[in-house]
Formats: C-alpha cells, structure tokens, sequence
RNA sequence: GGGCCAGUAGCUUAGCUUGGUGGAGCAUCCGGCUGAUAACCGGAAGGUCCCCGGUUCAAAUCCGGGUUGGCCCA
C-alpha cells in the first residue's frame, strides 16, 4: 500500500480501499503467511466444509465463508494456530447429470454405452468447471483458506481413508445389505433422487376405499382398514394401530366391525352403530385376519395387527394396511415385526404372473377392478374421493411408485442412542436445533442407505462370493495382499470393477458388488479423511480430533451435520465437532427462495464490484442473528457501506488530515488517566467494547459484536467525541489538549482496526496501516485481539455523560422551540436535575449550546409567572347570565397582572349595574415561562435558556455568521486546510459593528493574515440574518 | 401431508425467555448545523405488532387454531 498521507480519494472508496489491501496481502504474502500464524500454538480445529465446484459461487457462499472467516480470525488473533484446510466435494449425482446432459444422453444405458472410464474422465474434468470462479471469490472476500493444499475427495489417498472407515463399520457388523423403498419411475425405469422427487410432488383427488379385513377368530367381525392405493392390498401383511388410542367394536349394519373410537365419532352418525366393546390399541396386537388374497404364499407369519406410532386419528379408520414392499413406514414396520415381504409389482409397473385376474396390468389401472372385486365379495364398506399429494416423474409426469430394491445400509438405527449422547456435547448456533429439527431427526434416525446404483463417485470396498461370503478392503495394501497385484490406476470404477480374489472362506471368487457410496459419506468423513488418517498425519489428525467448530447452511442438517456426526460416531463413538453455527438462506428482496428460474438471482460480484466485500460482510453479520432469514439487498450492503465503514473511513480521513498538517507520530501514550474527561470516557467506553465484543465472539456471537462495535464506532467515536472535539484538532500551537485528542484518537482507532479485523478485515487493514504507527506488524491480523483495562472503565463518568447529553438534546430543542439558531451565542443556561459537571463536561455544554455561562439551580420558580383565567365552573354558578361577559373582560387584559391582583385581593367587576367580587378560588391559575427564556424538558431534568441579548451577543453573532461564511468560501476555493488568506468585507447596519468587534476572532477562526472593511461593498454577497454582506478572500 | 423457523412503521429490524404505555436505523417532511460534509443535530409524521379465538386485571409477549413465506422431510 502506499503510504498516503494525504490521499483522502483512497479513503473515500470501499472497493478502492479493497483493492488497495488485497495488493498489499500480495505483495507481502499475508494470506499464507496467516495461515502459518501462530503454529506452535494451541490449535484452534476448524472444519471446512466442501463445496462443489461445478457451479459457480453465490452470494449464500459469501454468507458461510463470512461466518467461518470470522470465528477463524478472532481465534487466529487469541494466539491459536487455526489450520484452515480447503476442500472439494467431488462425487455424486449432480456432478453425473451436469455430464449426462453436456453428453446430451440422459439414462445408465446410454453411460454404458458410453463407456464408464470416459465418463467418469468427464466428470473429473467437469467437478473443477468453476474452480476459478470460487477462488476468485475467495481471495475477493478475504477468506482465509488453504486453497494450494485442499482436501479433494476424489484423490485417491482421501478415497483409501473412506475406504478404510468403511472396513472399520463393517467390522462392527454395521453395514449390511438390505431392502430400501426408493420412489421408482416405472416408465424410465429409474429410481429418482429425493431432490428429483420433490420436485414433482402434485395434489391429486384419488378414489380412497374402507375395507373389511375379516378377523379369523371370530365371526362376523372385522377390521376396517382404509387405504388411497387398492393395488397395494395384493401385497398386504398386516394392519397397523395406534397403540395409545382407543378402538371400538360396534355393531353396524349387522356385522361388527373394529375401528378408532374417534374415526367412529367422525365417519358414523349416532343410531347407525351400537357400541359392543372399548378396547386400548395396544390391545389389538397380535389379533390374526384372514388375507384379503392368496396369490402368493407367505414365507413366514404375517396378517395380524401390529401397533405403529404413524397411525394417526386424522383420517381413515385408525387402522393402517401395511404392505412393506411399497411404503417406508411400511417396511420399517415389516423389519421390526418381522413380516413377510410380498411383492406383487414388477419394477416396470404391472402385476406379477402370480396376480392371474390382472397380470400384466399397470398397477394404477388395475385399481378400479380390484375395488370391483371387493364389492363383490362384500369387503368394501365405502370409497371417498381423497385430495392429497402424490409424487410424479418430474421427466414424464407418470405416477411414481415407491418400490422395495436392495441396497447396502450403515445400521444407524443401531447406534441410535450413541448419536443422541453426542449430539449433547455439541453447541448449537441457534440452541433449538440440538433439541429440535436435529434432535428429532436423530430419535427417528434410519438406516443409512449407503449404495449408489451409479458411475461417479467412492466405489462401495465390499466383495461378495457366490455363497453370499463377504469382505470389505480397507485400503491399498490389502488389494495388492488379496489380489497379489498393484496396477489398478486408480480407486475408482471402471478399474476397482475387475479387482477379483478367492474367497476365504470357500475359495470362490469374490466379486465386487456394482455400487458406489452416497456422496455425503464422503464429505461426511472430511475430519479424518483429509489427513488421509490413518494412512499418514497420524498427529496431526490427533490435535485437530474433534474439530472446534464448524458453520454451514441449516440445509445440513441432515447432510454434512449430520454425516460428520453419523460417521465419527460409528467409527470414533465420539462427536466430531464440538460448536456448528447453522446459518438461513440468503433470499431475494422479497423473501423468495433466489433460482435462476425466477430470475432473481443476485450476482455476488455485483455487490463486489459496487460496495466491496467488508460491505457484504458487515451487513450479512451486522444485520440480524446468521440464522434468520436474509433478504438480500443491494440497499442494505449499501446502507452498510455508508453507514458503519463510511463513518469508520470518516474518521480516519479527519485523523489523517490533522495529523498529517500536525505531523504528529502515534501512540505517545501520554497517561490515560490525566486527560480530559471526554477522553477518559471514550476511553472507558472503548474498554467496555473490547470486553464486550471478546466475550461475545468467544460465545460465537458475531452479530451482537458487529452491532456493538458499529454503535461504537458511529455513535460515540463519529458522532460524539470526534465532532465535540474537532476544535482541539484546529489549533495552529502545539498544546497538551491537542497531543492528549491525537493520542485518545489514535488510540481507538488503533484498537478498532483490530476489533473489526475479523468482521471487515480490508477496513481493518487500511485504518491500521494508515494510523502511521512506528512499530506497526505488517498485518493487524498479526495482531492481539483487544485486551481491557479494567482501570479505564469509570462507570461515574460514563452515568455522567449520559446526563449531560441529555442536557445538550434539551438545549438544542429549547432553542428549537423559540427559533433560536445555535449560531447565536446565549448568556446562560439553567439546568435543573443534574449535578453539577465539573469544568471538563462543562464547557462541552458550553460550547455545544454556544452559551457562555451554566447555572445549576433546584427551584426555577423565578423563571416562571403565574397566569390567571376565570374558571367556567366557578363563576358560572355565581354570576349567571353574566358570566360570559366577565368572562371575556377577564381574558381580554394582560392575565400575568390579573394573577398578581386575584393572589393580592381579589377583584372587583361591574356588569350592567352589577358589581361582583371574585376572589383566587374562581381563578384557575397557570405556570408559564417568561418570555425572555425558552424551556427543555424531560422526566426530572430541565433545561432553561436565557434568550436575552445584549450587543455583546449580538456582536459575537455576527462575527459568527461571517465566519461560516468565509469558511463556506475557503472550501469552495478549494483552499488547503492550513492555507493563509486576506479578507476584505462589508455589510448592513450592525454588522460591520459586530465584525470590527470580534476581528481578532474572526481572523483567527479563518486563518486571515488581514481584514479591512471595504466601502463600497464588493465580493460575493451573502444574505444573513441582519442583512446582506460582502465578502472578497484571497 | 408431517416437523421446524419466521411474519412488528414504506424498507431493515429490537423487544418475546421472565405479560405491565412497542424502540432504533434507512427513507419522507419541517427546522438547525457546517473545513469529518454522500456526514451530523433537533423535531414531526408514520403501527390492526399477519388473522381469529383463549388465558389474564392486563397479551407484540403465554396457549390453541388459521394464514403467508422459508427450510427439511414425505
């Protein structure tokens, strides 16, 4: 950077000052050199979690790199070494369907035909579509990150990692092979991804139908079950109640029938049933029913009521039919009773050869003649038409089924308490996540469906022989010790495909089973696998095991959060990260969700370009907690800009400017404790920030630091003491109260550039470097984070502060009240409810007012006069018809002295003849201020002004409005701040008195080597208060 | 359809845990200030605290229902 001590343009401008210090981050190699700062230290273990680089970044990224970089840098200034490694996430379907679609073809066929080493070359190549873009925006913000040694999970070594943690699950029996419900296109023939399902779900109004399910046991009884999809009744096994909910067994039309007590009450009338019997759901359990069909044979015990918690009493019977093949809750069920599993449906959509009447059919259709037959044997007690959501093919629209395949699972469910117990060593950011949307995830945690019938991604390390032997490889070595071979390219398909060995146990050959893994046990294993532990780093991932703290996107929940913890605890047992901050989305402007679709998308180099990153940064953090909502606008960084970094860059450009004419050097430290009072109290305050915002970040809080760091800054550096105190800065001589404001200015800027360094780091940088400090590090993010002097906070001072500010706003809207200008210099000022100030705070009254004398005084009652005015009430009653007339004689003379004769001895009235004495009770009498004075007040405080004038004043009035004026000329002329100039001026009447009177002053506040009054008149004209003036400077 | 989060001035939001006359910033209007000037100070105007119901002497706040938006599931 250069070293401008003049330059107020390169202060003036967010993006220029940016680019100022990002060359300067360059040129000295900062960057890295942070990422180095502090090793050897205690570490401060930070995650990253990592993003897919084949779409370019937006402004969502900017928000979580923001937070990340912000905890990072407050820890990195703590004196922890905070190893920031980058990541990429590499694998999966998206990065498949981005090639498929580049390629032009769109199913496993054609990818096959393809060939899958080419494809997966594609998608290599096309994972890092956009790398530049993200490192581009990485640099921009001011993310500290390793981008030159990142962790990238299709590398071969981070593949050997996973591989490896995948033996160690199966070694503790953990990952088996079972059914999976995936919703199934029967038309592409494909199983769809959830986003893909989401995205297709429709409202449609169904035939629903009540069925008779005839209890074996008994005659004439059954159970009323109730379902949306009659097709599914072919694979039922069993119904389902509620355990906790009572069930009725009524008498209706002649038979008995079991349903809900409070799906009787909703579907039945009063007198169309007789109650036989309440039973408890759980009751019901194990009570058998006779199959609705025969056509296949079940393979072990099923058709009996089983109790399910999913069972609701908001619809239907109260009794759920269960078929496992064709439902999640359904199939969960099935494995927990151990239920037969029927599968009726090819994976095409039509029925089995077994189902004779309708073999062949698509199930859908075949709806309407199974319903027929039902009816026909007399099992169909009614059909409503239903409006609910179904999912379709988001491709083809065709109705998708949800379809019992194989797949390979990690037995979560298993570990279940294991997960809750860890969940409760981690913090959350907000806390109802742990318990909430979270907690609850984890009480119902399923089975992790690991396989990916699928090309691109971590092949599943799991061999089977033909008699159903299997084994997992757990790393390299162990393929070339079973194989005797070590020339497979690479740990992906195709090549892993051919890797073939003998089965140890029947001497077989063991094949590998097609799949590859879930991509989110990829990034999910990034705490140990970017170390390629336990291959190499061995301490390394030791000092980082469990990482500090995490911060991404409340969307992973139930991905990366939740991979992360699922994933250390089946191969850890223990939580691998101990603090997460979940952040919201960022909106549009209007709170809808941004996609290219509707086109509001905002560009994130938009902003970039326009306010620059510290503005982005600052309203993403300063605005509202990370985790509500953000409605991003372009007004709302701006406001940013201008409001908090514009002020801070205010008040460096003031510093600068003074100094600089000053030549005054930084930090000379003069002692705190005997400098004015103003500046013991900013410094009082100062302390109280750094105390507070450490205590806060510490607790992850960087919304309430940025805010109170912003009040700071605005309010009480800007706002207050730099403009009371700009006259110390004017003087020409060196003084004792100009060294102490440059040392208590330089001293908050100093400690502000480095309170802010994590929030606004190029703010920080160049209000650091600009300071002009000798012995400065060639970073303020070398920097401690600011320290508090306990000593320095004074708590009188700062109750007193507030008080006589209260004063000032008093003053200022007393004048307001009568129109006086604060130009206008006043005599005095009396305040009441405050204690005296001392000469330090008074004279900042003094000069705010523009007032020469304070007066502190209890009782005001001399300022005030009492007032009298007849009381309607009083005077009605005694003078009747002429009451209106005194009435109006009263109020028309001066009601002051109508006061003082009523209080004295009453007063005595004529009205057609009559004479009235009325005394002080039919007077209402009234406090007013007198005319000579103006009044402020509020609660127990008030403030008086003396408005009177005697020459003196007035004089000095003038002298001050000349003053302005030249000032305004002086500007205008473009003249340097300490430039020496010659005045020559006139104006009407009294104005030329005040200007003579006041010469000395005049010259002095305008930097005049001379001034002489004019006749006649010339220069620029001016028009003031008390007439027009002239005024030439050169 | 389920779970969770949110709805406060034209805009961005604080207050809600623990009930007691709803505060701020931006924008608007009036006035002031003026060598920090795309700033600042005083004042004004602007509110069905999303809607309905309940609890209570008292509800933005607690409870129930609804509605709108968002997230995660289905």
């Amino acid at each position: 950077m250069k070293e401008d001590r003049t330059g107020q343009s390169q202060v003036s401008d967010s993006v220029a000052l940016e680019e100022e210090v990002l060359a300067r981050w360059r040129d000295l190699d900062i960057i890295r050199r942070l990422l180095q700062h502090n090793k050897g230290n205690e570490y401060f273990r930070f995650l990253e979690g990592p993003p897919t680089a084949n779409a370019p970044p937006g402004v969502h990224h900017i928000f979580a790199r923001t937070i990340k970089d912000a905890i990072d840098r407050h820890r990195n200034m703590k004196g922890y070494f905070v190893p920031r490694m980058g990541g990429w996430d590499c694998h999966g379907l998206p990065v498949e369907l981005a090639v498929e679609k580049k390629l032009g073809i769109e199913n496993k066929e054609q990818i096959e035909d393809y060939g899958i080493e080419p494809f997966i070359e594609q998608c290599r190549e096309s994972v890092f579509t956009y790398i530049d873009h993200w490192s581009k925006m990485t640099e921009r913000i001011g993310y500290v990150l390793d981008l030159d040694d990142p962790y990238i999970t299709m590398k071969d070594t981070y593949i050997e990692s996973v591989w490896w943690s995948l033996k160690e699950i199966w070694k503790k029996g953990l990952l088996e092979e079972g059914h999976q419900i995936v919703p199934f296109c029967p038309r592409c023939g494909t199983s769809l991804s959830s986003h893909e399902v989401a995205q297709g779900y429709k409202e449609v109004t169904e035939p629903s139908i009540f069925i008779k399910f005839k209890v074996a046991t008994q005659e004439n009884t059954y159970l009323l079950a109730w379902t949306t999809t009659p097709w599914t009744l072919l694979s039922n096994v069993a119904l389902a109640v509620n355990p906790d909910e009572f069930y009725l067994r009524v008498m209706h039309k002649g038979q008995e029938v079991i349903f809900a007590e409070k799906r009787v009450k909703a579907l039945l009338k009063d007198g169309e049933y007789e109650i036989l019997q309440r039973i408890m759901g759980s009751d019901l359990e194990g009570l058998k029913y006779e199959p609705l069909f025969d056509f296949f044979t079940p393979d072990r015990p099923g058709h009996f009521v089983i109790t399910a918690n999913f069972v609701t009493m908001d619809d239907g019977t109260g009794i759920v039919h269960v078929a496992p093949a064709f439902g999640e809750d359904d199939y969960q069920v099935g494995i927990l009773y151990d239920l037969p599993f029927i599968q009726a449906v090819h994976s095409n959509g039509t029925f089995k050869e077994e189902v004779t009447p309708w073999k062949g059919m698509f199930v859908k259709d075949a709806d309407k003649l199974i319903i027929k037959e039902l009816e026909d044997r007399g099992l169909l007690e009614g059909i409503h038409m239903y409006p609910h959501q179904y999912p379709f093919c988001w491709r083809c629209d065709t109705p998708l089924l949800y379809y019992a395949r194989k797949s390979v699972f990690i037995r979560m469910s298993r570990l279940r308490k294991e997960l809750m117990d860890n969940n409760e060593k981690i913090n959350w950011y907000p806390s109802n996540i742990k318990k909430g949307r979270f907690g609850n995830f984890l009480e119902e945690v399923k089975d992790w469906n690991l396989s990916r019938e699928r090309y691109w991604g971590t092949p599943l390390p799991l061999w089977r022989c033909p008699d159903g032997h299997e084994h997992v490889i757990g790393s390299r070595d162990e393929i070339k010790e079973l194989t005797g071979k070590d020339d497979i390219p690479e740990l992906h398909r195709p090549y892993v495909d051919t890797i073939e060995f003998p089965c140890k146990e029947c001497g077989k050959t063991m094949k590998r089973v097609d799949y590859v893994i879930d991509c989110w046990y990829d990034s999910g294993s990034a705490f140990f696998a970017s170390h390629h532990y336990p291959f190499e780093n061995e301490e390394e991932f030791k000092k980082q095991f469990p990482r500090d703290y995490i911060a991404e996107g409340i969307d992973q929940t139930r991905g990366w959060f939740y991979s992360l913890l699922a994933i250390s605890t089946a191969v850890f047992g223990r939580p691998s990260y101990k603090n997460v901050i979940c952040h919201a989305l960022v909106l549009d402007g209007e709170g809808k969700k941004m996609s290219k679709s509707k086109g509001n998308v905002i560009d994130p180099w938009e902003v970039l370009n326009s306010d620059g990153a510290d503005a982005v940064r600052w309203y993403l953090l300063s605005s509202s907690q990370p985790w509500k909502p953000k409605l991003f606008s372009k007004d709302g960084v701006n406001e940013a800009n201008r409001s908090f970094l514009g002020t801070l860059r205010n008040v460096l450009g003031f510093y600068r400017t003074y100094s600089d004419l000053d030549g005054y050097k930084p930090l000379n430290r003069s002692d705190p404790k005997v400098r004015p009072d103003i500046d013991r109290w900013l410094l009082s305050k100062l302390n109280l920030l750094s105390r507070d915002v450490d205590e806060r970040m510490m607790n992850f809080d960087l919304t309430g630091s940025a805010q109170a760091i912003k009040y700071f800054v605005v309010e009480e550096l800007s706002n207050w003491y730099v403009r009371v105190n700009r006259r110390r800065f004017w003087g020409t001589e060196d003084s004792e109260e100009k060294r102490t404001a440059y040392d208590t200015l330089a001293e908050s800027l100093l400690t502000i550039s480095k309170l802010v360094a994590p929030f606004a780091p190029f703010h920080a940088e160049k209000v650091y470097m600009a300071l002009g400090i000798e012995d400065k590090k060639d970073s303020v993010h070398f920097e401690s984070y600011p320290s508090f002097d306990q000593d320095l906070i004074d708590e009188t001072l700062q109750k007193d502060m507030e008080l006589l500010k209260q004063v000032v706003e008093l003053g200022r809207a007393a004048r307001g009240s009568k129109n006086v200008k604060i130009r206008q210099p006043l005599s005095k000022v009396v305040i009441k409810g405050a204690e005296p100030f001392g000469e330090g705070l008074g004279s900042i009254i003094r000069s705010e007012l523009n007032i020469k004398e304070l007066i502190f005084e209890e009782n005001l009652s001399k300022y005030f006069e009492m007032t009298a005015e007849p009381d309607p009430k009083k005077i009605g009653p005694k003078l009747r018809s002429h009451a209106g007339k005194a009435r109006e004689i009263l109020l028309s003379g001066d009601s002051k002295e109508l006061a003082k004769k009523v209080k004295k001895d009453g007063i005595r009235i004529e009205i057609d003849g009559h004479e009235y004495h009325l005394t002080e009770e039919d007077f209402r009498f009234h406090e007013v201020l007198g005319e000579r004075w103006a009044l402020g007040e509020e609660g127990d405080i008030e403030v008086i002004l003396d408005l009177h004038l005697d020459d003196d004043l007035v004089n000095e009035g003038i002298a001050r409005e000349v003053v302005r004026r030249i000032q305004t000329m002086r500007k205008d002329m473009d003249l340097a701040y300490d430039a020496r100039i010659s005045i020559k001026l006139s104006g009407d009447g009294p104005i030329n008195d005040g200007v003579r009177s006041f010469r000395d002053y005049i010259m002095h506040e305008t930097l005049a080597d001379s001034m002489e009054i004019l006749d006649p008149p010339d220069g620029k004209e001016w028009k003031i208060d008390q007439g027009i003036l002239h005024i030439q400077i050169e």
